[in-house]
DNA sequence: ACCTTATGCTACCGTTCGGTACATAACGAG
DNA sequence: CTCGTTATGTACCGAACGGTAGCATAAGGT
């Protein structure tokens, strides 16, 4: 008897999965949740309707697919940068400066995923459950940050400048999507290293 | 002759328009655009379609109209909100317990119009051009509160103050409408009360 | 009284939406 | 070679979309 893997029978896909995703990422990003359609995704993707309903499941399931995908990916983008920032004061002001590159990168200037979906989709759909993980996670990346800045700060206090920090970044996404160039990005984040400065 | 202003004469309407554009106001604001439906609006409204579009023109247009309403109403709001605060670093903890008690009603709880919009809809349609403009008369308001907090304040640093409250602010707007409970908006705000105390 | 103007309302338009039947093509297993 | 399985692609479905034509009617002005 075999292992319990089923045997890949049958014809192979042509196409990869894991590249569609990523397109799809993208133009939901782009375009948001109700302004794509399905006949946009056909295109997008290369790959034709049924294909994707038998690969993806609906529209619906699919669009939880690119935020599941997406939450992780950013997530680990996120930790990334915080450890390339290094600890202290500095690794601060370096972890909004490597922020501030990926915010006006190509990607960046659409703000974050997972705050359009929540922003635009209300319960009955997913993207919502997304926005309280995202904000959880986000917030013990930053945790990390901002204890290995000033390791004998009160727990309370970094508590405190976690929540202002992540709430902070939330709405400088919110300033990207709607339009905001470089210059301006560049001024907000003055503020907050001002801020940091006096941690 | 007459003069250049012509008779308004004709059977006047049966619906006060003001009160059909405050609930398409609410309406709007809970769903979005894209997941609001004329039908939804006839429904809502109690006026009949070709009423509708008489009156306001296309979805597009009414959308419009709804968000400049909301803005002036919003900013007005905001405004009054800074009135009662009153001055000095008092007068901005003030503020923010106003902020705050707005943020739990009802309609708090949606987040904000505008930050919705330039969520969902991306340069073709209305609602993005709206975003800056709100985000520079917040920032207006906010600078008359941050100067009469501390009146000897260098303009640079003030300008740091209102741009770091400004966003935290917009950030706060995203949080309420991905679903936090009352006490997370409370601790949210008590972050940054801690950094206003820094002033 | 009469004409003008705007109304309420029904029914409908063409288009696009998300989603599917169906026939066929490419694999592995016997 | 045949059979079962899974993918592909065309063509299509009913429903919902935004938007309108048309008509009887109600409220002015003169």
């Amino acid at each position: 008897m075999s292992s319990t893997v089923t045997a890949a029978t049958g014809r192979p896909r042509l196409f990869d999965e894991d590249a569609v995703l990523t397109e799809l990422t993208a133009m939901f990003w782009r375009q948001g949740y109700g302004m794509t359609s399905m006949n946009d995704i056909v295109q997008a993707s290369g790959v034709h309707k049924p294909s994707l309903y038998r690969t993806f499941g609906n529209k619906e399931e699919l669009f939880a697919t690119v935020l599941r995908r997406y939450l992780t990916e950013r997530i680990t983008a996120f930790a990334s940068m915080i450890e390339q920032a290094g600890t202290g004061i500095d690794g601060v002001h370096q972890f909004l400066t490597l922020f501030e590159a990926d915010a006006v990168s190509e990607h960046g200037r659409d703000g974050c995923l997972i705050v359009m979906a929540s922003n635009e989709l209300r319960g009955s759909l997913p993207g919502y459950e997304f926005a309280s993980d995202y904000r959880q996670r986000m917030g013990e990346c930053l945790t990390t940050l901002i204890s290995q800045a000033r390791p004998d700060t009160a727990p309370d206090l970094i508590q405190a400048r976690t929540d202002l920090l992540r709430t902070y970044l939330l709405g400088l996404e919110v300033v990207m999507r709607s339009g905001a160039t470089a210059e301006e990005i560049h001024q907000q984040l003055h503020a907050m290293h001002i801020t940091v400065d006096s941690w």
